[in-house]
DNA sequence: ATAATTTTGTGATATAAATCACATTATATT
DNA sequence: AATATAATGTGATTTATATCACAAAATTAT
């Protein structure tokens, strides 16, 4: 039954969780799951923006084109609501937003999930702690990008790709190039920092296969550089 | 009358604007409204957050001490809600806020403030759009930090002056240190762009008094560095 | 006012990181 | 498989900015 499908879904965001019944059949009614495979962009900085946006699965990078270089700014997987400032407060997408795995995203629409806001008290609230969250995030992110060395900028990645899959092995979602657009370097620096961890024993690099050997040690540049 | 200190306030938040009478008594019973001077510290880093904080009128600077220096993270004038991603989501003050001009500022009751939001949606709207601004800001001011040069942030250091002062003339309310929090460099480079920016007659500088004399200039420093 | 303290200015030097140049290796295409 | 194209690695060089050193102002305290 298309009517349950937000009602039924197991990835609800922590704010469709206190929806009721009434409320989760007009989601239903309201949005729509699309898949997105690795490189498609999900939304384009300059473009018009429309939809909530909601990743129940996949990895996406936030990325836009700065004074000087092409910047991601950010990297999170599933589940996460995508640009909620923009939907809410502009008209045109001050950023872009690319999935870097295949991932599933559902479109809502803006006008029911406004009038959530003004029905559902505690729906907004948990909208407001969302935002909240980032506020933090991009507050420490720009910190560390602005006053830590590159070495220490390349281990705080590589810490964070540690955490996005749980593993001390995973295949990198980036090439060198965007890992510098990430880390706020030169693909040049990007490869020779990684030779430089891997012949370190820090960790070991085959192309985009990396492994983290020595946890420590990366959280230790990560602080001192 | 002290039951209608909220409701006769001229200077309401676009959210406080919302609330009813019944809502702005309730408001005026929970409120307090202190002064705080030049250099007065309204909340601390690594304190406990407690009371939402409104400031009605005066110029406050965010900072905090990150993993290598002191920095600068915002400077921002009244109207404005302080940490208000703070109060919602965290415990612990992640940065610190200090007046930087004699500031009055409104303390509220975090639990009534919450409580508007479960029952007044177009109040939690408001508070949403207000969060939703600052995540532009910060993106922004992220991107212009890690991509400009030296100079081009300068530029923009003094091109948000002109905009908070809304005049080509203004007492810098920061030191030559400060500043260079703000536009992370050290105080000798602050020096010496400001003297290279006076001697190009972009700016004059006498001591902490500064007149904008090509904002043209300075507009196309900001872009090109 | 005078002295003490803090802030600021400016030249010289050091250094991290960017850029350039080119070889090598992967990946995609025919 | 062979070729073309794109991505990556690595040394040499350049450059922007940080740091150091010290003098000169400005501010504060006596």
């Amino acid at each position: 039954m298309k009517i349950d499908i937000c009602k039924n879904c197991a990835i609800k965001s922590l704010a469709v969780k206190v929806l009721n019944d009434k409320e989760l059949k007009e989601l239903s009614n309201n949005c729509s799951e699309v898949e997105f495979k690795k490189g498609d962009i999900i939304f384009k900085q300059g473009a018009l923006s429309s939809n909530i946006i909601y990743v129940k699965k996949g990895l996406i990078k936030f990325h836009l084109s700065g004074p000087i270089n092409e910047q991601i700014i950010r990297i999170d997987k599933a589940p996460i609501f995508l640009g909620l400032p923009i939907s809410f407060n502009e008209k045109i997408n001050y950023y872009s937003a690319t999935a870097i795995e295949l991932s599933h995203v559902c479109f809502i629409n803006i006008e029911v999930f406004k009038n959530f806001i003004y029905q559902n008290g505690e729906f907004a609230y948990q909208i407001i702690v969302d935002l909240c969250k980032n506020e933090y995030n991009y507050i420490h992110k720009c910190v560390n990008r602005t006053q830590k060395n590159i070495n220490g900028r390349m281990a705080d990645a590589l810490l964070h790709f540690n955490e996005i899959y749980n593993k001390k092995e995973f295949i990198l979602p980036l090439s060198r190039q965007e890992l510098g657009n990430y880390t706020d370097t030169s693909r040049e620096n990007v490869s020779r920092i990684l030779t430089e961890f891997h012949n370190d024993g820090i960790i070991k690099v085959w192309n985009k296969k990396i492994k983290i050997v020595n946890e420590e040690m990366l959280n230790l540049i990560s602080k001192k550089g």
